[in-house]
DNA sequence: TATTGTTATACTCTATAACTATA
DNA sequence: TATAGTTATAGAGTATAACAATA
């Protein structure tokens, strides 16, 4: 085995990986809600929350949002109230729990999510369309062994 | 040439890849947002426009500032008057321009972001520790042509 | 007692635009 | 006129803590 190639990161350079990476996200990101902004005249936890209601089509629980979101629930209960008043979302009863509540899109949240999906979907190929498929894979696996050893590190502390 | 090898990133894929470098962003980012506020109650944008000093001991003016953190010029005033006040930082004055200042760390702020630095590199190195030096690099060099390519397309726009 | 969700509050960070002083 | 920086303001986004209802 060749210990050369096993060696792990040194200081130095972990931290300019930090740094280049900050910097990603924040391009991206600051493109990403001035198009919502711009287009759509919504927000980036606005289009989060309804995404993760898109991928769980019988509707999350406020704490299940909360969690997925990474945010407090006092935010969570503010931005669905906005997405209530305007029609977009809805919250339904959970049988045997009558403290919890089930938030779920409704016909026109779907339909208007699927339109700022599409167009979003665009910004974010544009903003990677210059790395290869594999190249893009390899980026996606790097960054789950990063995700992962962080949920591992967290749980440690419990 | 083999064309599959050279083939651009599908949509989906493209899309996963956001999500979850957004995540490992975000994960790595409240941890270090969290850790200077309970270790030395400061902020990441105070802790960032030091940050920028320190690499540049000649000082920078405010529009220097401003474009390296990739905000207004507003914040970046109220920011460097905060650490004004604290001593960390000083403005001077700029030889044949009155308008302009060069703000550069105090030898108290070199002292008090040495110290910072120290613990910071930790939490860096420590949320990236489960790579090897060679996935450093290569994370770095991938995340290299996402920023490049970002910028040229920043620039086609103008 | 613990949990679900809400309310009230305060604070940081940000962009925008009007402004002053200087180039 | 253009540029450097400041001020004032409004809004997004967030966490905390106290609270009500239910488990």
């Amino acid at each position: 085995m060749d210990m050369e190639a096993q060696s792990h990161s040194s200081h130095p350079e972990a931290l300019r990986l930090w740094l280049r990476m900050l910097t990603c996200t924040q391009l991206v990101e600051k493109q990403v809600r001035n198009n919502l902004r711009e287009q759509f005249d919504t927000t980036l936890p606005r289009f989060d929350l309804m995404a993760q209601l898109q991928r769980n089509p019988d509707g999350l629980k406020m704490n299940e949002l909360s969690r997925r979101m990474m945010v407090t629930g006092g935010n969570v209960t503010g931005i669905t109230d906005q997405l209530v008043a305007e029609g977009l979302v809805e919250r339904m009863e959970v049988d045997g729990d009558r403290r919890a509540y089930r938030v779920r899109l409704t016909a026109h949240g779907r339909k208007t999510f699927d339109a700022m999906a599409r167009q979003h979907e665009d910004w974010i190929v544009s903003s990677f369309d210059v790395l290869t498929a594999q190249e893009v894979d390899a980026l996606y696996k790097l960054l789950g062994k990063v995700k992962e050893h962080h949920h591992a590190k967290t749980l440690e502390i419990l």
